[in-house]
This record gives C-alpha cells, structure tokens and sequence, in this order.
DNA sequence: ACCCTTGCCGAAACCGGTTTCGGAGCCGAT
DNA sequence: ATCGGCTCCGAAACCGGTTTCGGCAAGGGT
C-alpha cells in the first residue's frame, strides 16, 4: 500500500491505532461521554454527538472490538461450522456461500469465525467451544436436519442463529431457504412436459429437512400432472455420485423402468451418467434426468445436466444479512426468507426414446 | 428468549464462565499471580503454579481471549483472505483445505478468521482492515505470486504470515509447498515412457511463482529424457477449462501436433477433453494427457485424468502449524517444509496411437 | 551478627472500552 | 424566592485479563 510516501520503504510509522482515550482528550470530553455518544444514548446533546462523530470519522476511530466484547460479550463476529465428514458435502458451492457471508459481512464491518467439525457430537462441541470463549456472536446452520440438534442447543444457550433451510420445529428459528419444492414441482412438470409417463424420484437423505420438502414436491407436480405415483419408484437417500449410481441402476433394471428420473441433488444425478454407461443407455435419450443445485460439475457433463440453480453466494449474503439483524435483537420470526432456484437447461432430458417397455427390452439385451 | 430457567428442559444453568478472578479467589492467591503461574512467569514457585495448574484444570478456567488481546495483542485467531474473483480458484480443494486449517488450529484452540477479496487492492486492504482490528495474529496466504505484495504488506507491517507456494523473494518468508515441479519432471517421463516423443506443456499464469517452477520441471524431465524441447509447444496462462480447451485446440491444430500433452493443472486439463471431443479425438488414445492437482472432477472425467494429487487437507494442517509457530516467535527461515504430489493413474495417458505426422492427418480430415 | 541476594508473591496500574451514578445548570411553575 | 424536573456531562467503577514494581522472608557469604 503505502510504498509510496517516505524515504525508501521505512517511513511507516506503526499503524498506530486511535483510542476513544485519545479521542475523548482532542473533544474536551471524557471516555465516558464519547463512548455514549457514538453508541446512541439519549442522555447526549444532539450538537455534542454531532461533534464526537465527526471527529471520530476525522481521527479514523476505529473502537477495538475485542476491548468492547469483554463488557459487551459482543464481538462482531458471524460463526459458521462445517461438518467435514458428510459425503455429498457441500463442497462444490463452498466457495461462493462462503464469498457472499464474507462480503455482506464485512460490508457492515463484521467478520466470520470459521470452524469444522468432523461429527455431529464434535459439532455441537466446537459451537459450544465458540460461544464460551466469545468468538462469534452468533451461527449460520447450513444443510438443516427435520430435528436440528444445533438449533436445539443454541436456542438453549440462548445464541443467535439463523438456519440456511426451514425445519420441522420453527419455534424461535430465523431462517433463509430456497424453496427446492417448488423446483422439483417444475420438474415434474417438465418431464410430464416432454411426453414422460413414468417418472421416478430419487431423493436425499431422511435427515434433512429438505428431503421431505422436495418429495412434497414431487407428488404435487404428479398430481397436478395427473400421473400417478408409483411408490417402487421412489427412492431415497442418494447424495453422492455412488449412491445416485446406485439407485439408477436399481430403477433401470426394473421390470418397468422408468424413462424420466428427477433427482434431488446434483450430487446424485451425476451418478446417473455412471449408470446409464455400464447399462449402454444415454443420458438425455434413452432416459431423461432433471435435477436440482446447479453445481458446476453437472455443466462439464457430457450432456450437460438439466438442473434448477441455487444461487449460492446469494444464499450466503442474505444469511449473514439476516444473522446481524437476529444478533441485534430483531425477532427471529420478522426474520424468514426464501428464494427461488431457477432452471438451468443442458442436454440430460428430452421426450423418452423408448416406452418403458421397451426400454426393459434394451436393458435386459 | 428466557425460555431457559424454570423447570421442565432448564436444570442447565447459563453456561457461567469461571474468571481469572474466581481462581484466584479459590487459591487464595491473587490474580497477578495466577496470571504469572499460568503464563510461565520465572518468579512462582514450582508446587505454586502446580496447584494453580491443577486447579484451573479442575474449575475448567479457559482464558477470554478477547481480554488478554486487549493487554497482548494477541487473539488466538489464523487470517484467511482467499480472493473471491479469480478464474481458476481454489474451488474444488478449498473444503478440504479449510477442514485442515482449523482442525489444526481448534486442536491448539486457535481460530479461523476468514474473509474474501473480490480484487487484488482490496485484498490488501482487507489485510490490513484484519490486521487493524486485530482479527487475526497471522495470516495464510495461499496461491502465492512471484512477486506477491501481501507478502510485501505484511512484512512491512510486522504481521506473520506463512505462504501457500515459494517466493521470489524469500527473505523473511515462511512456507509450505508442494512440489510441483517435481510431479511435472516425472509426468514428462511417464509420458516419455509410454513412447511419447513430441510433448506439450500448458502452463498456468505467469504471475504464479508454481509456473515458473512446473516449467522448470518440465524442461528437465524433457532433459533426463533426451527430448529436445519445441518452444511453439510450450503454453502459458490455462487455468480454467475455457482456456484448457483453446490451448489444446491450438495445439492439436498444429501442423506437427504432439501426442502428449502435461497440463500444470487439472482444470486446464479438462478442457483437453472439450477440445479432443471437438475434433473427434479420444482422450488416452489418441492423445495423452497428465496433469496435475488432483481435483475431484478429473476422477469423474472419462476417461479418468490421470493426475499428480495433492493433499489439500494435510497442506491446511501443515500451514496452520506453521503459521502458529511463527506467531509464537520462531524464525521464518526455520518455517519452509515442502511435500510431495502422488501420482494418481487415470485412462487419460498411454502409448501415442498414431505418430505426429498420422494425428495430424486424421484431425485434417 | 550483619548485609546482600534471591525467591516468591501481593498490590496496583494498565489495556480500551462500557455503564452506572450523581450532580451541576437551566427551565418553568408555584 | 423556592422548588421540582430535565438535560447533559463528569467521575468512577467495571469487564477480565496482563504486567510492573516493590517488599517480605529465607538463604548465603563474610
């Protein structure tokens, strides 16, 4: 930065910080009243807060957040824990989540405290770890279970928190989601679109409060499709490559296959294209997929994966958007939002090739 | 908010810190002295910081850092600044790298401090925004440029730091790397090995100190080969799959083109299959490719890429133990630990199917 | 027996803020 | 003229630690 002005490289005189002592001597004023006045209080003439504010701007007053935690408790801190042993992780859009909570918080002169956990016990430990030495003033709870033991604790412990994702018990819980039922609706929708009859679902796990959310989804698009559900065809648990492998290939050796297959995750659908080479079938032709996250892989898939994008760096900006306002004391139920994910077309559906029938014909040859 | 004490889910009491004070209390000894037994002062007796030690260990006295940062400075806390604009960023490996970083720094009770840049004057200012606030006490600064001036900050500033790569300049610099250039040397011989004798090298951007290094690797594998090296087969700047697809193509489309190409990294590697499905080639058979980084996606490519994978999570681990030392006083000089990249065989290399003159032909035509 | 170290701890200042308390000054009302 | 109520700020305690300073007692040397 500052290479320019001095001598040669040496000038820079340490980045002295100012204190609210030395800021309170230039006013005439004391610690005290300066403290006050920056902070609101009413017992403060306007001119004198004026007065104080500007000269705080003017001397680049910057308080030390760690001097004010320790009477406060507050550090200006967002907290964040990722759980590192989940299989179908959320690798992919960790960098723009974590891009969008970084920037909307420093914006508003907040940072984040980051942590991983390798277990849910060691999860539930390491927040309580955050919050007894005061690191963050509050969490985000990304990928929210139906029962969050997270969300129980920290409502216990009486911390801030804001779930990325609802959950089965609202009570006291903020939250940002997308609303992935709405998408798998459409996606349903689109299949039934393209001439589909036969339409499997292949969800996430149990565990999350997402899945039941997206199976919802599911059998109101048949519904408003007029198809009906074939309960064999609905399959869940499948968040990895592996697993989407598997189901696919449990669904295509079917007596009756299906010839369109929505997915939950990107994760899983991936595995589809596994499947679908070692039965000699392809994607998009011989069986069509949609899917649901927008992760980059699915774009460099050969062809392309159909999938309802989720904006992720946004998710990460309204979260720590929404976090700040529940840290200063807004109501956790002024405090839900939700969004839409939005199609994104590749190559991977299409009108079926083959009636099912046929289809099982194939696959058995 | 306190729906905590009463009767039903409450018996737990508000998780009370216990304070230097309490301790001092409990032994009958002031804080001054605590304070000295606990931080290794010479002057307390042996049996005294004993019984002070055991004590504290009983009561489960944790320090607030956040106190002892406004007297030491010092906040427990690791800087990450990661910049959230560049193409072929740390995307894949950051989940890992970031899961190594703070288990290393949870198990010596430190904590990540994380933030993005989104442009390379604002990740300085950022740095010193961290730095200023007393966010952090050091910082890893991964990616690390030849020149890198958040380096050049932060020495000017007094601040530790341990860098992701080597430096041009290495004076006062700490660091962990992986060394690149010698995956790249053994890649060209792998290549050499299958029969490969007209080889490509597609480099990353210039401004990273690693490209400089994997195309010294490159040039001495070429040696330890007795191949010469053709310079029109020599690419730079390819570090995303866009970019990995024009270099490839270019080459490819070259009167003579090679048979083997080494990517120094995996994203550009990608790209070949872009470009190689354009011009109706197979990856692996009709032209070989090995590259280097090891990210998921390159398992997931067909043929798999063959690729030197690097352990993002040990390198988080090693960094953040470099780093904490460093704070703790130890000279940079004595910081600099290096690893090794492990070959990880794909389908995407093998013995040359046609000769130069024979690619060069079918891809005319 | 005296003095001088040395070992060990208490007392108190200090870090940079916040918060409580009380009182000085000014106003209008009685 | 006296009183009460407000407005506004200073003084000082406080938060939870660290660090400096000084002094008491025991030990060693002469």
């Amino acid at each position: 930065m500052d290479q320019t002005n001095g001598s040669i490289t040496t000038s820079r005189l340490p980045p002295q910080r100012v204190t609210i002592a030395q800021l309170a001597d230039k006013l005439g004023l004391t610690k005290g009243t300066v403290s006050r006045a920056l902070n609101g209080y009413p017992d403060i003439a306007d001119a004198t807060r004026l007065r104080v504010q500007r000269q705080a701007e003017r001397m680049g007053y910057r308080p030390l957040t760690q001097a004010q935690a320790i009477r406060t408790g507050r550090t200006r801190a967002l907290g964040l824990v990722l759980q590192s042993d989940i299989p179908g992780g959320q690798r992919p859009f960790l960098s723009d989540f974590l891009a969008g909570i970084s920037s909307t918080a420093s914006e508003q002169s907040w940072t984040l405290t980051f942590a991983t956990a390798s277990s849910g016990p060691e999860m539930l430990g390491t927040l309580e770890r955050l919050v007894h030495e005061r690191k963050a003033d509050g969490f985000i709870l990304p990928r929210t279970l139906r029962h969050d033991p997270r969300a129980d604790l920290l409502r216990q412990l009486d911390v801030p928190f804001v779930l990325y994702g609802r959950v089965a018990d609202p009570e006291g819980c903020a939250w940002f989601d997308i609303l992935g039922e709405d998408a798998i609706r459409q996606a349903v929708l689109r299949m039934a679109g393209h001439g589909h009859r036969r339409i499997a679902f292949v969800n996430g796990g149990a565990v999350y409060n997402f899945s039941a959310l997206r199976e919802d989804g599911f059998r109101q698009g048949m519904a408003e499709a007029a198809l009906a559900v074939d309960e064999s065809l609905m399959l869940e648990g499948a968040m990895t490559r592996q697993s989407g492998a598997a189901a696919t290939s449990r669904l295509l050796t079917m007596p009756l296959p299906p010839t369109g297959i929505v997915f939950a995750t990107d994760a899983a659908a991936l595995g589809a294209y596994d499947a679908a080479e070692t039965l000699g079938l392809e994607v998009g032709q011989d069986v069509s997929v949609i899917s649901y996250d927008g992760i980059p892989e699915g774009a460099w898939a050969r062809p392309p994966l159909t999938t309802f994008n989720v904006d992720s760096r946004a998710a990460g900006q309204r979260l720590a958007g929404l976090l700040i306002r529940r840290i200063e004391g807004a109501a956790p139920e002024a405090l839900r939002e939700t969004a839409q994910a939005f199609l994104k077309i590749g190559g991977s559906d299409g009108p079926p090739r083959h009636a099912p029938e046929a289809l099982a014909a194939r696959i058995q040859s």
